[in-house]
DNA sequence: CATGAATGAGAATTCATTCAT
DNA sequence: TATGAATGAATTCTCATTCAT
């Protein structure tokens, strides 16, 4: 088995562990034996155990990409801003409610205390990230005259917070495998965008 | 040493450790040792580390009472709405950024999959707990014809991601001590006091 | 079983491997096993490997203890000193080629670049400490005449040289248990008296 | 790189590694990376650890022979005893005290027990080998008139004792790098000559 | 000749828990 | 009630060595 085959089975294999277990909850040999390899081939392509909880930790931020830039091109074109935004946050939180997605971040947040750096450069790189574009977006929309915003991130935290709070916050504690109702998700995010239009929409 | 003293210095150690090094990461050589007790005694006053781990984290939940019972005689004795809502949100905000209160709620969510009845009570009791009571709030103002609130549940849900968001999902993954400035926490509460507003004031 | 019996037991055991298979070539796990206890018993009785062997080896160093004793006796209250001296000098010998002791002195001397502190420590309490109490020796036998000695710790080393090198250097290559011919001991160390007197005796 | 350069660069790596970390303290991936090749090349050039390391340790034996040749060719021309027996001493010192030197017989020493054979071989092809030449010499200088020697070899053991006993026991134990002060050892070699000439000495 | 990938065994150390006193 | 001693299983990580290319 080459480099790259052996290195993304055990990719695979520990992020599945490390999100299911947790850090201290995984060992070594059972990654190893669930990539079906020795576990010095795992040793072989990751230093050690942090820096492969790292990498992967860090290996999954990319998510956030795409949807900064379905946000932008959804935003920016707007010609109906009420529907977009209710899309946009349709969007957002289904993606955000995703078993995968809820156990990357208790995972990270339960491990805060023990790698706070990377605790750090996840929460730039996702939640973050995020909010710096939506904050951008919400600029350009005010500058058409679609909106009335003074302090764009501010309002961005607004509009993240009313339509991710209630199914994200649940989603924290509540660690079954349901996906919530998506037409229940749909109107918590239409309630959300209702509220921001309320106080922030061109009136 | 007697019994009750035993066991509150059990407890105090056990906390401490639990919530600065998670579950799998404290031992309970180091809580006796901490504690300044034998392992013996430890596990005379609690069975196993889980059932000592949850108690701990259960008997924490009772500072969410305060908070309700100042909740409900700010806002239903109100004769100055957005002037008690903002004292609310300051209370709240500042009451949630504590290091001790993030590091317990990092903690649950840390350990929701490996103890999922303990995430979900801890979630009932203290945040789906603050939210019901503030719902009933709403309502009552709502009765009294200061706002307009279709759905005290979802209303409550809006005020307290207006808040709350912010400073907490930081405080989720930015792990150090220095808890935020105290006149920044009042300026994110009031603007998300005055969003709700907003929405659901009665102008 | 006490912890006593517990910590002589392993000491016994840990001696015995270290001697024959050094410090790296010994193995906790085996440790444990020839001492009839748990590997974590071992652990409880010596904080780790490292201390373990630096407490056995120093344990050790206070059979120098006697031998200094019965030199003091010996010279210090000679009336016959070429006999004394061949007397203490097989004395010497004989202790010093013990299995035993060679096993410990090219324990010693293979790990000074992993102990160093541990070598110069074993260094100072035993080869140093026979010859600073000869040298005291000598001194007072030339004081009393029946010597010529100007430098008496170089005097010492001197005889220490004649006596010991021979045997020792080879018993620190050939690694065998067989002692050596006690006859040729005594001859080697008569000898090395016999070049000694003739170098600092009376004349 | 062609079998010379590789094998050359592999021997020098090990070489250092074994002098400073002991045979079980090196590690064959520490002497591949320091010889900056990979672990299979050296498995190439040499079979296994153990004869890496033996040939090794008996490929630094020939060092003897300068010294033997010098010793021969300095007593067996010598006009003024004393003054060559000086030099020869002193030059004898000199060489035995470098780090290297000592460094190379700790390792044989520590490793007597696991290696037998190599570190009689050693013995006899270093220490043995000198004392051999050095008693042959003192036989003809007997024979020349200028000693008075009835069993060579034991003269010659006397006098490499008294020469090499005192820097060579503390390089035994004190690891440190600094050589001693040359004029000190000058010193030693001098007494030591001193003693053996008296013993040994025509007059 | 040289390499990167892989292995099974074993290293030191720590774990939660129990027993005898 | 409290203890010190003890345990068996598990932890992370390293070892010397071999295989396929």
């Amino acid at each position: 088995m080459g480099r790259l085959q052996s290195a993304g089975v055990i990719r695979e294999a520990a992020t599945e562990l490390f999100l299911r277990n947790g850090y201290l909850g995984t060992s070594m040999d059972e990654i190893a034996a669930q990539a079906g390899v020795s576990k010095q081939t795992v040793y072989t392509h990751f230093a050690d155990k942090e820096r492969l909880f790292t990498e992967l930790v860090l290996g999954n931020t990319d998510r956030a990409d795409e949807f900064v830039a379905v946000m932008t091109d959804l935003l920016d074109r707007s010609d109906d801003l009420e529907r977009d935004l209710r899309d946009l946050g349709r969007r957002y939180v289904r993606s955000v409610v995703q078993p995968q997605v809820l156990r990357l971040r208790r995972l990270v947040i339960g491990e805060a205390g023990r790698f706070p750096d990377l605790a750090r450069t996840y929460y730039e790189r996702v939640p973050e990230r995020v909010i710096a574009t939506l904050a951008s977006c919400l600029a350009r929309l005010a500058g058409r005259g679609l909106l009335r915003v003074d302090d764009p991130p501010l309002a961005a935290r607004h509009l993240v917070a009313l339509i991710l709070w209630a199914p994200l916050d649940r989603g924290m504690f509540i660690a079954d495998d349901e996906v919530p109702d998506p037409a229940a998700l749909d109107r918590v995010a239409d309630a959300g965008v209702g509220v921001f239009l309320a106080a922030y929409g061109r009136g």
